[in-house]
DNA sequence: GATGAATGAGCGTTCATTCAT
DNA sequence: CATGAATGAACGCTCATTCAT
């Protein structure tokens, strides 16, 4: 095994852990074991564990976005972007369940606490994507003339309560219901 | 300090340590410190730290569902009803940041795992205001035809992102923008 | 309820909680509580839990002796008296399991410390009657020349065992069984 | 120090600390401290405390055993074999008077609970050189016709007491008095 | 570089004892 | 006197982090 594929075993083994357990259910020396390395192996690749959570935060949004962002075409209107990006963010956290549940354990715990500013569950820091989408949804006048931040609050809001309901099995998203819940976001935040 | 003030001191101190700092900033001990009482003191009044979580749980929603009640009519229009309660929920909420933040840690932590049901950050099945309200807007087709839980999503997701967002100080909710904002959601939701 | 009532209270629920779960199970609180006193009340009959544990050992004493020594007659032969003292012992300790039970915690306990000196399972301290018996017993020869310990231990040692046996329930005494037991205790020990 | 050591170190300190003073005075922390380990190491040789008397206690028996077994001869009299048994035992107690006070505080303690079976301060089951002799013994009507447990108490009463007395210097026993001890023992049991 | 045994501060909880009422 | 609420030291145990090998 070498540097970089240990390294990548003892983010899995986070990952996996932190998602199933909770925080409180990841102590290093069984993410350690889950990994595969020894318990000091760790701090040779992570200052500390907030470091290696902090890494593990940054790590699912450089898996996140190529995904959300494949087929998204910037000439399409801003409806059919908007509609594209929130289809696609269910479609992530559906398929990757495990990430919701990190990302939901990640912002209500200690380590989360530096990446507060990263606000609606970590969708806005670095998206550009969203932040160009709704500049120029709100300044041709196609969204509602509301704050940048309320308006995130109205599309990620109801996309990531869905997305929880449908993970912890209150509800079942088919393509359907998916479409017609980023449609109906879209009603809210437009003009 | 009668028995009374010295419970609801824990209370209290029990409910600022956890806002502030999370569960993981709140051990019995800086608990008892803060409320001035002895660390075994705590023991007589809550069996374990689990019922005092459960009881600060139990104790918000005694005084939030007689906040957000108050002045609502049930004989008004169902879409006057859903800006009343929604309106009512964010200035809850801006009153009472403590109440949010730790609403927010109880529902991300072992704590809070048996009242996962209770879905929607606390707005539970118990809370037939709101299951009430949405059943007759559908029944009426004044909402969308959308599962329950796609139109909680809709209305307190949005809800609860931007009371967080204030809370956090990346805006300030004024009148107008609260009742834009609740009226968004609605438009979300209407049929 | 008077002075003596009260103090009669705690006695007899401290040696029913210690006979029933062991010291370990027997709080302060829990006396006081199954005495219907309070908790501090305890402390006005009894310095503290060592005092009142060492008063429940004197206070067992005073209601053994009597009894085995009823129908004790000091004319009847060496080996009649041998014989009645043993039987009576068992019979006692088969009548008043929670006894047995009691003086088996204390002997093994912090409590017992002080008292260890009453050897043999807290049998011997002030009962002449044993001294005597024995100190006759050697003297006229009829039973075997060993220190007074080992001859007690020859007596006590087997009698304390098939009492704790037949309390657990690996045995059922019965009079014949008792008989034949202390005979069988005399055997090794006459001359 | 390395593993094997340590585990020692710990057995050690724990016997003596519970042969001393009992198990209230052997908290994990001093155990931890008279071993020369830190509190939090006793848990990477045992699993918790319980375990770690239980494994005392293991670990007492595979010393006791081999002991009083070595120069037992198969082949000797019932009545040889029974007094080297008896002898073997005083003088393991007499030499190992930490193992005595162990057991003494083992088999009356919430420790002991699960071994209560085991009678006869730890002369258990597994101790089948005892039972076999004794069945020998009554089939062979070398042995009075009583129960098994009542030849158990008659045997291992006295010997336990007399080891007590000795350890806690209430006697100074010598080879001689071992052996009539041992000696009134058999005569109380054959027939 | 990798290891995992060792650490000890910190946790939730209990309970003998005190003392204001 | 009697009370029982209050105390806080002490317990068994966990786990992030270190460091000798």
């Amino acid at each position: 095994m070498n540097k970089t594929d240990k390294r990548d075993e003892i983010l899995r083994a986070a990952r996996e852990l932190i998602a199933e357990h909770g925080f409180h259910g990841a102590p290093m020396a069984l993410i350690a074991d889950r990994a595969g390395v020894g318990a000091g192996t760790i701090y040779r690749y992570f200052e500390n564990k907030d470091v290696l959570i902090g890494e593990l935060h940054r790590n699912l949004e450089e898996r996140l976005y190529p995904d959300i962002l494949t087929g998204y075409l910037p000439e399409q209107t801003i409806r059919e972007r908007f509609l594209h990006l929130g289809t696609a963010l269910l479609h992530y956290f559906i398929t990757n369940p495990l990430d919701y549940r990190f990302l939901q354990q990640f912002y209500n715990s200690p380590y989360g606490v530096d990446h507060r500013r990263d606000k609606i569950l970590g969708i806005k820091e670095g998206s550009d994507v969203f932040c160009t989408l709704f500049s120029e949804g709100t300044s041709q006048q196609v969204m509602k003339d509301l704050p940048m931040v309320v308006l995130f609050g109205l599309y990620f809001g109801p996309l990531l309560a869905v997305a929880r309901d449908h993970i912890l099995g209150f509800i079942q998203l088919d393509e359907e219901l998916i479409t017609r819940t980023v449609a109906a976001c879209w009603e809210g935040i437009q003009k």
